[in-house]
DNA sequence: TTTTATTTTTAGCCATGTCTAAATTAATAT
DNA sequence: ATATTAATTTAGACATGGCTAAAAATAAAA
């Protein structure tokens, strides 16, 4: 059985390589779990002596088979969690990471099936990310972020790559959530910002950078 | 904020001291924490400097009125989690108290009132037991052992006093379930055990053990 | 290709919460 | 009242997971 801090590492490891390509060096780790470079290397020391990682001197980590599948169970717990946050409690979508965040440390495969159950099996979490299912597959869907598309084209938010809550708080503040349409009206070249008409009323500029972090799908 | 294991010595030490009018002893808090005398005396040793208990040398502890309300809260959240495991989920009786024993270290006081909410504000547990409010305010009710009943009267279970899984599933196999009616038919001198008829239709004997943790209401 | 800067590791230390064994205090029985 | 038993505390140790400071390895720049 894993220690919270073990569970933490794995997840830290799994969302790094899962972004890059490659493994995970002490210092990204440390900034995920939010710790020293000295205390990562202990950890990961112990957690390939555990075989849960490959793990090279001075090389990084990535997952073995089994801390990806652990990582991937975690993952799924909180995801589902929430779900249950924002649907059946009605929190709001930027409040809920950090109490999933504890809440997916709870050890209990029955309670995740009922869970998973009761929520009505969804697919994806309340920012738009895919929900690995009990084997740890996880749905793909073809998306890009909305700075990919051109003045003309029409979308829909599947998904935010960013979960900080003052982003979407900015969000909220524009009445933009997943499921929400969009057209494309004009697209600056100075500043690469977007003017763009949400769900066929308001007009808003949305910056690079915001418009770089929604996913969203072709209509 | 407490750690998990603080947490777990000032519910012991509730539990303790509520069931008896005196003071918890080192040797009992080590049996509801499960771990040695040893470690409890280290233990109280550091709540009662961070005035959570009081605490003399040889003559066990007592919460303090800070301890109480922390002990208190954790009993509802613990309480509040077995509804929803329960109600929600449908769990059995005797599988919620192991989990809602996890789930009740999660620390969010936003998302302890919105499961109250999502409950329907219960007032009492799957196993009968109040649920303190917001407050912790205990709802009480005028409730007696099995046993003390007289043959000839009636009641209904509103409550047991023991958690055991073995002693649930016993319950589960007789099928008496909170509200289940009862008449006394019979008491036996020699064991004390009880003839019972139940919800009008079978006839079971139950052990005096047995009904001495029934909690019942006359009707 | 050296030098410099950055990253990673090692070494030594600390707090938490546990343990066993031994010592001390309190309770019980003769 | 004293001896025995039981309960409690102390002492010393260990595992986990963190820290800082210094050393070593790698990467970047001159």
């Amino acid at each position: 059985m894993l220690t919270h801090a073990e569970e933490n590492y794995l997840k830290a490891i799994f969302k790094i390589t899962e972004r890059q390509n490659k493994s995970a060096s002490t210092n990204k780790i440390a900034e995920y779990v939010n710790t020293s470079a000295a205390s990562v290397t202990d950890m990961i020391q112990k957690l390939a002596v555990k075989e849960l990682i490959h793990y090279e001197k001075y090389k990084g980590a990535t997952l073995s088979e089994v801390g990806n599948k652990l990582a991937t169970q975690l993952i799924r717990k909180h995801r589902l969690w929430e779900v249950f946050l924002c649907d059946k409690l009605k929190f709001p979508w930027e409040e809920v990471h950090d109490i999933a965040e504890e809440l997916e440390h709870i050890n209990s495969a029955a309670l995740i099936n009922r869970l998973d159950n009761f929520l009505g099996n969804p697919r994806f979490d309340p920012h738009g990310d895919p929900i690995p299912n009990a084997e740890g597959k996880f749905m793909l869907r073809n998306q890009s972020t909305m700075d990919n598309l051109q003045v003309g084209q029409k979308c829909v938010l599947v998904g935010v790559s960013q979960h900080s809550v003052p982003f979407l708080q900015h969000l909220n503040s524009l009445k933009i959530k997943l499921g929400t349409a969009f057209k494309i009206l004009d697209k600056l070249d100075f500043d690469k910002s977007m003017k763009i008409e949400v769900d066929s009323v308001n007009q808003v500029t949305l910056s690079h950078t915001v418009a770089n972090n929604l996913l969203v799908k072709l209509i």
